[in-house]
DNA sequence: CTAGGGTTAG
């Protein structure tokens, strides 16, 4: 036409316009610029309807810029010119620059008309701007334009995205005429907020009206039968969609994927994606899903291959898949090389992408590298944060995690149900009940007052802080208890040290047929090892072995404690010889075992092999260590080793590591030594390192060490029995009874109540309980003959009554000596009334064992011919022909 | 010139 100098007008240029926005080819800049420039050169360029047009092709193709100058070059405007523009931007991903022009049109008082209202509608659910979205809805009320079925679609949509079900429920209701896109709607928002019940009634309905389901109807229906896990009904939908011809459509394509893995039907799933064009990257994420949730890191990896191999680039939904698995099969190494690939890749600040990161890193004790990645975020967003908040718990940061979960709220991030859950879990850790409260009471106004995971970390809440009836109540609330429910009774209570409730528990849970888990043996076993329930642990024992939970390593490991602390190194020495995969923590429970039960040098052994083997110690190994170092006398051994961790493996010693060192110093009359390196550490010391201190100078009789020590304790800890316990018996040894009982009245005088000594030891599955001067058994009179008796016996090899740690002497003259004997003596006394001549006696008690105690047993063994532990507060004592492994020293 | 669909994280 223009070759033939036929001169084209506004009409000509309207239609070109038109056919080229129809047709499905895409044009270049240069293309479009080329037929901007015709327009210009004809002088058309302020005719309306090619304004207009020439806007719409350029947003089509992508140049919204360019639409944005013409549209701003334009002198005369009609609804369409901003419907075009506004149209624009919402096909090129700009939302706010959408709704900014919205808000000028309205200054400009152009009245608005439904294509308006669709278009801003859709744009606000975008980018989740719902309070605009609600005012929106106020002029479309005002203008009456709510009987539009464009707009009120947009309606649907946008209050099922916000979650407000019931509006787009009303919404959708008053509508007078429905037509696919409006059941579309809503099937998908009931759906994808987790009604999937609801999306597939809605279905039925919109058959009966005689509507047919589409692409997208297909699509959202699948999605509700893969969360509901209806393969049945997904399969119907399949077929149906097969035989309407819509399976070519990528999108049915990547839901029917979706729904064959997320109902967990690998072979169909991997079939269908085998005979699919395999161009769609969805397609090979949803794999990736798919093995992820198999465990299989192999097949995920080759995925992850393949589709590179074949030119498909990762995105923001590949990286979350493969490093999860990653995580959860603890595949760090190859975490890590992804890692890399993401941050070459571009991915490095997106949320979904870095969430896992963080939580991969922080699961594998990395966080250090977790919070490099978390500062680097900058979007605000909830699971991140929550990845990083969960992270300090996991590895008892409490109180780290609950700083950043209140900064989160300071930033305006709205927890949700999970970032409340794990808030509540790490009050839990530092037994803040206050806080934890406070934090649930938040969640029930944010509306999460039935949240399962609340429910669960509010269980785990109760029982660590001991509350039981609370920690009960809270889990009776829970109507669908899963076995974290139960494992926050049982853990919470053994950590609390309500060991026999967390045992009942535990058998009520297997009597109620509930399957436990690793978290469940490792709390029960941990709580039979404190009671040195070893008959209970041996029946924990078997029922591991019988759920197949023996392979694995955590489980032996519990194991190794268990029967440590019970007191049989033999059958902890088997466990751990017999164990398929030792890790850090196998060696370290069987070096703190060893070295609990006195046998330094096995304890040191076991460490150099674990060296040997290349092993990393950390710092419970470090404490197994040293103090096996202080039980066999080896000073300047254990300097080396506690030199070691820091230049070896860049360990910083903590206290423990402090009051250990001086413990070896001590022991070995190190004195003036140890007092020194306490006044030379670079971290303030705590009052376990004095006491450790005041203990040895008490062996040793060092009055001026002691002293001085005794006094910075008592400033340290007022309130503490043990301290003034401890002065009063280093007066005591040195025949200061003066000063001894001037400490025993400022105990008195500042209200500081001793625990009262208690000694346990079970007999035919009773677990029996004494105090000092206990009457209350029903054996009590043979008892106290019988330790009448014992006392005879053990006088004539030697035995004499050291009353120096005998508390109240001054008393003593006064009231009945029978009623002083304390504990221990009537439990073992008991014990070998009462048990077979064979078994060895197995005695625990809550505080030390004092000095005559100790001597008193070490006789009996001989004279009785038994074998007697004891279990007390800081170590155990085996006794056997009148020794004790302590060698005299706890 | 307007509305609706699939894959990801704690």
């Amino acid at each position: 036409m223009i070759r033939e100098n036929v001169n084209p007008d506004e009409c000509t240029f309207s239609e070109v316009l038109q056919a080229c926005s129809d047709s499905k080819v895409a044009f270049s800049f240069r293309d479009v610029e080329q037929i901007h420039a015709l327009i210009m050169r004809y002088g058309l360029g302020s005719k309306l309807i090619v304004s207009n047009r020439l806007i719409d092709l350029y947003s089509k193709n992508g140049f919204v810029d360019s639409s944005k100058q013409v549209f701003e070059d334009m002198v005369v405007r009609d609804s369409s010119s901003w419907v075009a523009m506004l149209s624009g931007f919402c096909k090129n991903k700009r939302e706010e620059d959408a709704i900014l022009l919205y808000k000028d049109m309205r200054k400009f008082g152009v009245i608005p008309t439904p294509y308006v209202f669709s278009s801003v509608i859709s744009a606000s659910t975008k980018i989740e701007a719902f309070n605009l979205g609600e005012q929106l809805h106020a002029s479309i009320y005002k203008w009456g334009l709510l009987s539009n079925v464009f707009v009120s679609n947009a309606l649907v949509t946008l209050y099922s995205r916000c979650g407000y079900l019931t509006l787009a429920e009303q919404v959708f209701a008053e509508m007078p005429q429905k037509d696919g896109v409006t059941y579309n709607s809503l099937i998908s928002g009931l759906s994808l907020k987790g009604f999937s019940d609801k999306a597939l009634q809605l279905f039925e309905k919109m058959q009966l009206s005689s509507l047919k389901p589409d692409c997208v109807t297909i699509a959202s229906l699948l999605g509700a039968c893969a969360s509901l896990g209806a393969l049945q009904k997904g399969r119907q939908l399949h077929s149906y969609a097969t035989k309407a011809g819509l399976c070519s459509d990528s999108i049915i394509e990547g839901s029917l994927l979706d729904l064959y893995v997320k109902c967990s039907d690998i072979e169909t799933a991997h079939k269908f994606f085998l005979g699919s064009q395999m161009e769609n990257t969805v397609l090979w994420n949803v794999m990736l899903v798919g093995y992820g949730q198999m465990g299989d890191l192999n097949e995920s990896f080759q995925i992850f291959s393949q589709m590179q191999f074949k030119g498909l680039q990762p995105n923001q939904y590949t990286y979350p898949s493969i490093l999860r698995t990653c995580t959860s099969v603890g595949a760090l190494y190859l975490g890590e090389q992804i890692h890399s690939q993401v941050l070459k890749n571009g991915f490095w600040k997106n949320v979904y992408v870095c969430s896992v990161l963080i939580d991969m890193y922080a699961k594998h004790e990395k966080l250090d590298a977790a919070e490099k990645i978390f500062w680097r975020l900058t979007e605000e967003d909830v699971v991140s944060w929550t990845s990083m908040i969960a992270g300090y718990a996991q590895h008892d940061f409490f109180v780290e995690g609950l700083k950043l979960f209140r900064k989160m709220q300071d930033h305006g991030i709205r927890s949700d149900n999970i970032g409340f859950a794990s808030a509540i879990s790490a009050c839990a850790g530092i037994q803040a009940l206050d806080q934890g409260q406070q934090i649930h009471a938040q969640s029930v106004v944010s509306g999460y007052s039935l949240d399962h995971s609340i429910g669960n970390a509010l269980i785990f809440l109760y029982a660590r802080c001991g509350r039981i009836q609370d920690a009960y109540a809270a889990f009776d609330k829970i109507d669908t208890k899963d076995i974290i429910s139960w494992n926050g009774l049982v853990s919470g209570f053994a950590q609390s040290g309500f060991y026999e409730e967390a045992l009942k528990v535990f058998s009520r849970l297997h009597e109620d047929g509930v399957e436990a888990n690793m978290f469940t043996y490792g709390s029960a076993v941990s709580a039979a090892a404190n009671t040195t329930n070893i008959k209970q642990g041996k029946q924990i024992h078997a029922r591991i072995v019988k759920t197949g939970y023996n392979g694995e390593t955590e489980a032996s490991n519990v194991l190794i404690t268990l029967y440590a602390k019970c007191g049989s190194l033999v059958d902890a020495r088997k466990e751990f010889l017999e164990m398929q995969n030792k890790n850090d923590v196998s060696w370290n429970a069987m070096i703190t075992g060893y070295s609990q039960h006195g046998c330094g040098s096995e304890a040191i052994q076991l460490f150099e092999e674990m060296r040997h083997l290349g092993v990393k110690p950390n710092h419970v190994t470090y404490l197994g260590v040293l103090s096996a170092c202080s039980h066999v006398g080896l000073v300047d051994k254990g300097l080396c080793y506690f030199n070691s961790m820091n230049k070896d493996y860049g360990l910083m010693p903590k206290l423990e590591h402090y009051a250990s060192v001086v413990d070896i110093l001590g022991r070995a009359g190190h004195l003036q030594r140890a007092m020194k390196f306490v006044e030379t550490m670079p971290i303030e010391p705590d009052a376990m390192v004095w006491r450790t201190l005041l203990s040895a100078c008490i062996v040793h009789k060092n009055i001026e060490i002691g002293e001085e020590t005794g006094h910075r304790l008592l400033e340290l800890e007022p309130q503490d029995s043990a301290t003034y316990v401890l002065l009063s018996n280093l007066y005591a040894v040195l025949g200061r009874w003066d000063s001894r009982n001037q400490t025993r009245l400022l105990m008195k005088d500042r209200g500081v109540k001793k625990e009262p000594g208690r000694s346990w030891i079970e007999v035919k599955n009773t677990i029996h309980a004494f105090f000092v001067g206990d009457r209350l058994h029903p054996l009590a009179n043979g008892i106290y003959d019988f330790v009448e008796e014992l006392n005879k016996r053990v006088v004539m090899i030697g035995y004499v009554q050291d009353n120096n740690s005998l508390w109240n002497d001054l008393e003593l003259g006064q009231k009945d000596p029978i009623a002083y004997i304390h504990s221990e003596k009537l439990a073992i006394a008991f014990g070998l009334l009462s048990l077979p001549e064979m078994i060895p006696i197995r005695v625990m008690k809550n505080l030390r064992i004092c000095n005559d105690c100790h001597n008193w047993i070490k006789c009996v063994s001989k004279v009785a011919d038994r074998a007697i532990v004891v279990r007390d507060a800081y170590r155990f004592h085996h006794f056997a022909d009148g020794e004790c492994s302590c060698n005299d020293f706890w």
